[in-house]
RNA sequence: CGGGAUGUAGCGUAGUCCGGUUUAUCGCGCCUGCUUUGGGAGCAGGAGGUCGCAGGUUCGAAUCCUGCCAUCCCGACCA
C-alpha cells in the first residue's frame, strides 16, 4: 500500500478528549474518529487492525466446529418480552421510534428463536453458533474511546446441547479458544471467575488485561493461584470473636449520628468490627402469588456489602429508597438495625463474618438512637449467614496461603454456562432418546474485536507511539524513501517495494513527495508498524539500504538485497 | 441519574473574572510561489469564524443573566 494514496489523517496535537493512551493513540494514529459520544468512524488504519483481531477469532472459531452466521442488528420487540429482556435491558436498549424494534446489544434471543424450530432433537445436538456484528447498547456513559462504545463489533457465540456434560465440553473448547485468540493477538492476559449478572447458569469466566485505565476490580492472588472479579472474589474470613459475656441489648441516644465513621467516633473507639453496618433492600416479587420482600444486611463497620453476591442470592434485589426505608423499619439512613423492625416482612441476612457475633451495636430502628449489646444468636431470630461483603486488598487468599492484592483490568472476553433460562422463556425444546421433551442447554461466549486492540496498546505504546507486533499489526513493514524526488532514491525504494509485495509482504509504502523526513519518521513511530525500511541518499552512496525495529530502536545498514533475504529472521524477532 | 469541568477555524489555544482600539489572538494544518530534504523545514503572500444554540440585559455582548444542547472527567449504572 503505497501512503499517497492511503488515507491516514495522523494528528501531531493529542485531542482534547482522550485522556487513556489507547484513545489518544488510536486518534493521533488516524485509526478512528469520533461521530458523536460513544459512537466512532473506523477510518482505513484501524479497520485493518479490526480486521485481523476478526480473522483470527474466525479461524479459532471455525477450528473449533463453530459456525458462522450473521443476523440482523434490528429485532423484533415481540421477541424481546418473550425473554423478558425488554424491561431488563430499560434504557440501555435502543429502540426504535417508528416501529416496534429494538437495535440488539446481543443476540441471545434471536440465535433461540432459529434454533427453536431446527434443534428438536438429541440427533441434532450439539451445535456452537457464532458472528461477528455490529452491536449497540445505549451506555449511560460511554468512555475511553473504544474501550465502552455505544456502538461497537462483538464476536458473540452460542452452544446447544442435549446434556450438562455436553455443555462443559462446548464451554470447554471455548475456553480454548479463547486462550489462542488472546494469545495469537499478542495480549498479556488473565481469566477469572465472574459474576453471572444475574442471568441464571452457573460457571462464568472473564478474559482480563490487566490496565490502570480498565474499568472492572479484580482481586488476583500474589502466587497466581486465584483470580477473581471483585463482584465474586472470596477471601479468608476472619470471624467477629464471640465474647460471651451475655450482656442485655440497650438503647441509646446517638444525636446527630449517621454514619459508621461517626459512630466510631461518638463511642471513641477504633475497632469498627463490632458496629454492624445495616443496609435494606428490597426483592421484587418472582410471580403474581408472590409479595415484595425485604432484606437486611448486616457487616462489619469496616466492610461493604457487595451487591452481586447478594443478587446470586436474592434474585433481582435492589437497594430500598429512602421512604420505603422509613415505612420498613421506621427510621432514616443511619439509624437502622436488626432489632425493632416495623415490617415483619424483613429477611435478616448477615456476613460470615458476624456468625453468632455479639456485643455488637446497631441502629435502633429510631432516628438517633442505636442499640449495644446485640447477640446474633440470641436476639435476631431467623437471622440467615451468608458471603455478602466486598473483599479488600491485602487479606488472605481463602486457603490461607497467598495473600490478594486489588487490580483494574480491562474485560476483553466473557464465557458463560447459561443453562436452560432462554430456552424456556422462548420454548426452545430438544427430545432425548427416551422421546422426553428438555430445554437446550445452552452457554453464551462474547469477544470484544475493538477492546482488543485497545488492550493491545495500553499495553504497547512508548511516547513516540503504539508498537506493534505479532499478528494484529496493521502492516508488517514500514518502507520509508526518505526524499523520493531524488530519481535515484525513488528508484531504488520502488524496487524495495515490489521486491517486498512479490515476497507476499504487508508493506506500508511512504512514497510521499511532498513531506519532509522528520514527518515521515514521526509518522512511522506513531503508527508504530514494527519493522522501518528505510531508503535514503546517504545510504545509497554505500550500496545500503537499512532497517530499524520500531519496539527497541535497534538498526542496522546493509545491502538491499541482503535485507530482503534476511526478512524472515528480522521478522521472527518481532 | 448525582457531582465537576469545558464549548472560540480541521486540530491545539489566548481573550471571558472586570462588556468598549477586537477588524476575535497565537501555533499547527491548508492554498500560492521560491528555497529546503535523516527526526514534525525556511521565507513571502493568502484562504478559513453564525465565538455551541436560543432568548434577555445594554448605546454596545465571545465577555453579564436565563434556558437549552453537546463533549469530557469522577461516581451510580453497565447479563
Amino acid at each position: 500500500m503505497k501512503l499517497s494514496n492511503f488515507f491516514i489523517p495522523t494528528l501531531k496535537e493529542t485531542p482534547s478528549d482522550a485522556v487513556i493512551p489507547s484513545h489518544v493513540l488510536m486518534l493521533r494514529a488516524g485509526m478512528i474518529k469520533q461521530l458523536t459520544a460513544g459512537v466512532y468512524s473506523y477510518l482505513p488504519l484501524g479497520l485493518r487492525v479490526f480486521r485481523k483481531i476478526e480473522g483470527i477469532v474466525r479461524e479459532e472459531m471455525n477450528r473449533i466446529g463453530c459456525n458462522e452466521f450473521l443476523l440482523p442488528a434490528l429485532s423484533p420487540n415481540e421477541l424481546w418480552q418473550e425473554s423478558g429482556r425488554l424491561d431488563f435491558y430499560g434504557d440501555d436498549i435502543f429502540r426504535i421510534k417508528n416501529r416496534e424494534l429494538v437495535l440488539a446489544p446481543t443476540h441471545e434471543e434471536v440465535f433461540t428463536s432459529i434454533a427453536k424450530p431446527s434443534l428438536v432433537s438429541y440427533r441434532n445436538l450439539p451445535q456452537m453458533w457464532y458472528q461477528i456484528q455490529t452491536k449497540f447498547r445505549n451506555e449511560p456513559r460511554p468512555r475511553g474511546g473504544v474501550l465502552r462504545a455505544r456502538q461497537f463489533t462483538m464476536k458473540d457465540a452460542y452452544s446447544f446441547d442435549s446434556s450438562w456434560e455436553g455443555l462443559d465440553r462446548s464451554y470447554n473448547l471455548q475456553r480454548e479458544a479463547y486462550i489462542r485468540i488472546f494469545t495469537r493477538c499478542g495480549l498479556k492476559f488473565f481469566s477469572v471467575t465472574a459474576f453471572n449478572g444475574g442471568m441464571g447458569g452457573n460457571e462464568s469466566e472473564e478474559f482480563m488485561v490487566e490496565s490502570q485505565f480498565g474499568e472492572d476490580m479484580v482481586m488476583i492472588s500474589e502466587d497466581g493461584s486465584y483470580a477473581a472479579n471483585i463482584e465474586v472474589a472470596v477471601s479468608e474470613s476472619v470471624h467477629v470473636a464471640r465474647v460471651g459475656s451475655n450482656l442485655m441489648h440497650e438503647k441509646f441516644h446517638t444525636p446527630g449520628v449517621k454514619s459508621i465513621e461517626e459512630l466510631a467516633e461518638f463511642l471513641g473507639i477504633t475497632d469498627k468490627s463490632r458496629l454492624a453496618k445495616s443496609r435494606m433492600f428490597v426483592v421484587p416479587p418472582s410471580g403474581e402469588a408472590e409479595k415484595e420482600k425485604y432484606v437486611l444486611t448486616l457487616v462489619c463497620g469496616d466492610d461493604e456489602v457487595n451487591e452481586a453476591k447478594l443478587f446470586n442470592i436474592f434474585p433481582n434485589i435492589r437497594p430500598a429508597h429512602p421512604d420505603e426505608l422509613k415505612s420498613i423499619t421506621g427510621a432514616d439512613a443511619g439509624s437502622i438495625g436488626p432489632l425493632g423492625l416495623k415490617s415483619s416482612d424483613v429477611i435478616i441476612t448477615a456476613d460470615i463474618r458476624l456468625k453468632d457475633a455479639d456485643e455488637l451495636i446497631s441502629g435502633a430502628n429510631e432516628n438517633d438512637y442505636h442499640i449495644r449489646n446485640i447477640d446474633l444468636k440470641r436476639d435476631v431470630d431467623g437471622i440467615r449467614y451468608e458471603d455478602i461483603r466486598v473483599v479488600k486488598h491485602g487479606e488472605k487468599t481463602i486457603d490461607g496461603k497467598s495473600t490478594l492484592r486489588e487490580s483494574r483490568a480491562i474485560e476483553v472476553g466473557h464465557i458463560f454456562k447459561l443453562g436452560t433460562v432462554f430456552a424456556e422463556r422462548l420454548g426452545a425444546y430438544f427430545l432425548d432418546e427416551k422421546g422426553e421433551q428438555h430445554p437446550l442447554i445452552m452457554g453464551s461466549y462474547g469477544i470484544g474485536i475493538e477492546r482488543i486492540a485497545a488492550a493491545f496498546i495500553e499495553q504497547n505504546h512508548d511516547k513516540d507511539g503504539i508498537t506493534w507486533s505479532g499478528e494484529i499489526s496493521p502492516f508488517l513493514i514500514n518502507l520509508i524513501s526518505v526524499n523520493p524526488r531524488s530519481e535515484k532514491v525513488k528508484a531504488e525504494s520502488d524496487r524495495v517495494y515490489s521486491e517486498l509485495l512479490s515476497g507476499g509482504y504487508e508493506v506500508l509504502y511512504d512514497d510521499r513527495e511532498d513531506v519532509s523526513p522528520g514527518v515521515k519518521f514521526k509518522d512511522a513511530d506513531l503508527i508504530g508498524i514494527p519493522l522501518h525500511i528505510i531508503v535514503s541518499e546517504k545510504n545509497l552512496q554505500n550500496n545500503e539500504i537499512e532497517v530499524k525495529f520500531r519496539k527497541n530502536g535497534q538498526r542496522e545498514k546493509l545491502n538491499s538485497d541482503e535485507i530482503i533475504n534476511r526478512l524472515p529472521n528480522f521478522l521472527k524477532n518481532i
